[in-house]
DNA sequence: TTGAAATATGAATAAACGTTCATATAATAG
DNA sequence: CTATTATATGAACGTTTATTCATATTTCAA
């Protein structure tokens, strides 16, 4: 761990903390980890309500940390890239020991 | 990546994850991460002013993510553990990586 | 003991954000 | 076409929180 990086870097990064630091996108980013899920199915799967669900898939969206794929009415989610399974590891792994 | 984890665990990766998700928090937590630096030069090398880092040294001490020391005056922090480190990199990478 | 340097704290303000409720849009089945 | 299911969106509310300003506390030097 070198120097501190640049304001443009630091202001990234603090996005997408911010983005992972919430109780609700944790438990959604946790539900479509193994595959893409239905908004349906996520929303059973997290245990909010469907709108608070559909907000937060959006907020993920946005930060293109999701990926969408629709079929009839049904829209299919799934996580955009590894990163994030590797911050969510790092993150438990820390919670979790000790 | 299996199950969500139970509520509790969530809510503790929620805390730790917001923690991290700040601007000057983050900025600290890079001026520390070789080994002690004092308040007085945490500022200088983070560029906020005084009040602002002993505020935000306060809530990394609250969540035991930094470790001090005190000499005379003058109060030195490092990072509390290796998990820290393992996280700003997740996240560095995922930033700069595309 | 006075003064200065280093650090911490409290109050106040403004902005950001999670959640709910109500409603809109889109697609399909009957 | 109508009804229904799946998903998205907008407004509103309350809470949290980052930052600033002023001030307190601690330690040491002169």
């Amino acid at each position: 761990m070198p120097k501190i990086p640049n304001d443009q870097i630091i202001d990234e990064m603090e996005s997408l903390l911010n983005i992972a630091s919430d109780f609700t996108r944790l438990k959604i980013m946790y539900a479509i980890s193994e595959g893409e899920v239905s908004v349906n199915d996520i929303v059973a799967e997290v245990g909010a309500s469907q709108s608070l669900v559909s907000h937060q898939l959006k907020v993920l969206r946005k930060a293109n940390l999701v990926s969408t794929r629709k079929d009839g009415t049904r829209v299919y989610y799934s996580l955009a890239d590894d990163h994030v399974i590797a911050l969510l590891s790092v993150v438990y792994e820390h919670v979790t020991e000790e």
